[in-house]
DNA sequence: TCAGAATGCTCC
DNA sequence: ATTCTGT
DNA sequence: ACAGAATGAGCATTCTGA
């Protein structure tokens, strides 16, 4: 694979060299590095409605097909193999193509940002700097590149679909098509694409420009660089055995969203979501945290506390930090579960509207002051980042850490975490394969969380009642399946969540089988689901599953345990996942919803308990 | 015109 | 997110 | 060991029908 796409881009650099970034582009599925927030705004819907009207088809017979053939690639496909053309449409070019994504991607800005942000020229003393920057200059860039008017946005978009489905022959409308959805399905990504250019580029000197912002360590200071990333273990002792002989830490691992800050020389701040996300708009609380000075002086206000701090000390003169941001109750000095932080707005955000305040926990720094750390080992970099930075309680604190390698200790630090609201625990070698990895290479963190381990966390018996046919390698299968609990006062089955992961492709293939027999043409009087679930087919209760998940959270579209827990709203499950199928038990010994409650209470009370934070560094 | 549904997208 | 699979 | 492709809940935002 690799090797065939290196070779295709060591001809195009040797050919047409003005083509390699569209086509890098187009191979890695991207339109644009992600912090730019070129989004193509595509999905199902708009790409069923504008393949209908591309090929003169209903959109009925479109979506039929879809969920027969699992992947609308295929019926673009089929559509156009069973038209007969008038004439030879123009052949796309690379070049046509990746305009033509770039001009959807533009038409969704366009019409978000438009008259939704003020269009003055910002001054940096203005705090619409910092909350509309992106957008400013987004606006900018499409005043300077889109010249189009007339009809909306969301016609511009179908009509440069229908464009580029009209011109298409053979097999571009299926990929075409799968681009546009991101789902490609052919085994090569990204992560492929950046290592056969690697090494096509190494082959060819001459190529001007390295076309892709890679992720070379010399990364520089506003880029956001991935995220190194942690693996699953299922027990202390899968640890004490990954890392024997090795000196290791544990963290405890944060429930919230991670944020990359960079912090220039100039005293501006960038933050940007693990997949590298431009979210300095919505966190302005932690942006002012640490230049608050420099960039807002009258919206400072001396009442709230959580503002008026800085974390950094005068030594920090630029840095990236690797950090968790969580919801933050200031006045309890509690953390806020995971839920509560979903709930902050996402653009536009100003300091006097915050409704969520958070804390961010600093557990890693990839640069300082003009040096990259990131072939440094963590013990160096995490001398930096305690010594460049000062807690500031409920604002920014490190992320509480141990050093041991005593099983019972580890057990007991795991409890901690938990009693702390946390998930569970981060493990991270200190001086060997300890340098940052950004997530090309291997997960050489650890991740330790108590619904990994067997017997312990969420497990529950529950009963398929529905399904949803499976696309792509799921073809011609189940793809996921809607789960209740059995509420035995009313005798009801309610939904709780849909389940599409834990299976085997054999295991699918059994249970697809097995649960075809027991299709039913109408849900039972006695499913309580809400009727936003839309399911392809509903079953008659047969089997019980072993599912496990991470947490239960209050859901707006499921049902369990509704009116035991709150009056109009169900219980749901967070991460869940097929453990097995338990041939031993009839679909009336499922879990019940009284159960379901119970167990929402008791994590309940585990969260109201929390102790707040102490560090041990 | 507005509220609910659909959609797109992010995250854990 | 979690999990499984092919290379 | 890794990259890729299946799939989850739930949010804010946009669209659409009454
Ligand atoms: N102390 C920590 N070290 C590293 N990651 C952490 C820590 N606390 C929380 N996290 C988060 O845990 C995520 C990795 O877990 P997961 O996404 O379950 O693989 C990271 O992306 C971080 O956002």
């Amino acid at each position: 694979m690799t090797e065939i796409l290196c070779n295709a881009f060591r001809t195009v650099i040797a050919t047409t060299p003005g083509n390699l970034l569209a086509t890098v582009y187009l191979t890695a599925n991207k339109i644009a590095p992600p912090h730019e927030g070129l989004e193509l705004g595509i999905g199902e819907a708009s790409l069923v409605k504008a393949l209908a009207e591309a090929y003169g088809r209903k959109e009925e017979h479109v979506k039929k097909q879809n969920s027969e053939l699992g992947d609308l690639g295929l019926v673009a496909k089929a559509s156009r193999s069973t038209q007969r053309l008038m004439f030879q449409p123009k052949p796309l070019t690379i070049d046509k193509v990746f305009s033509a994504f770039l001009a959807i991607a533009k038409q969704l800005l366009e019409s978000h940002s438009f008259d939704k942000y003020p269009f003055t020229i910002p001054n940096s003393k203005d705090v619409s700097f910092i909350v509309f920057k992106r957008p400013i200059m987004v606006m900018a860039f499409d005043l300077l590149w889109c010249k189009e008017s007339g009809a909306n946005s969301h016609d511009k978009k179908k009509n440069h679909i229908k464009g580029l489905l009209v011109a298409a022959t053979e097999c571009e409308p299926l990929y075409i098509t799968r681009l546009l959805q991101s789902k490609m399905r052919i085994g090569l990504a990204e992560k492929t694409v950046l290592v056969a250019l690697g090494q096509a580029a190494a082959y060819s000197e001459t190529c001007p420009n390295p076309p892709l912002q890679t992720q070379s360590p010399l990364e520089e200071v506003g880029v956001p660089i991935g995220p190194m990333l942690a693996k699953p273990t299922k027990a202390v002792s899968e640890i004490i055995d990954k890392f024997q002989g090795m000196e290791f830490t544990c963290e405890y691992k944060y429930d919230g969203e991670r944020a990359q800050i960079h912090y220039m020389e100039d005293g501006s701040v960038e933050i940007y979501s693990r997949n590298a996300e431009w979210n300095t708009g919505k966190y302005p609380d932690v942006v002012s945290s640490i230049s608050r000075e420099k960039f807002i002086p009258a919206i400072c206000k001396p009442t709230n506390s959580s503002s008026a701090v800085l974390f950094k000390k005068d030594t920090a003169k630029s840095f990236v930090l690797d950090c968790e941001i969580v919801a933050y109750d200031h006045e309890k000095q509690k953390i806020l579960p995971f839920q509560v932080l979903s709930t902050r707005a996402r653009k536009g955000v100003i300091l006097s509207g915050i409704k969520v305040t958070v804390c961010t926990f600093a557990f890693d720094i990839l640069y300082i002051n003009g040096q990259p750390l990131l072939q440094e080992q963590l013990k160096v970099r995490r001398q930096h980042l305690y010594s460049s930075f000062e807690e500031v309680p409920g604002v920014f604190q490190f992320a509480t850490a141990t050093i041991t390698n005593d099983v019972e200790e580890i057990q007991k630090f795991l409890e901690a975490a938990v009693n702390s609201s946390c998930e569970g625990l981060i493990i991270k070698t200190l001086d060997k394969d300890a340098t940052y990895e950004p997530s090309k290479r291997s997960n050489n963190w650890l991740k330790l969380k108590k619904d990994y381990m067997e017997s312990i966390g969420d497990s529950l018996d529950l009963v398929p009642i529905a399904a949803f046919h499976g696309r792509g390698k799921r073809t011609g299968v189940y793809g996921s399946f809607l789960l209740a609990c059995y509420d035995e006062q009313n005798e009801e089955y309610q939904t709780i969540c849909n389940i599409g992961t834990g299976f085997s492709e054999s295991q699918l293939e059994e249970r697809s089988a097995s649960l075809r027999n027991k299709v039913i043409p109408t849900p039972k009087p006695y499913y309580r689901y809400a009727d936003t679930v839309n399911p392809d087919v509903w079953f008659e209760p047969a089997e019980v599953w072993e599912v496990k998940a991470a947490d239960l959270s209050i859901s707006p579209v499921h049902r369990a345990a509704s009116g035991i827990v709150y009056p109009n709203k169900g219980i749901s499950l967070r991460f869940p996942r097929l453990v097995h199928v338990r041939d031993d038990k009839s679909p009336e010994q499922a879990t019940t919803s009284d159960q379901v409650a119970d167990m929402y209470r008791a994590q309940k009370i585990n969260h109201a308990n929390n102790h707040e934070e102490e560090d041990d560094d």
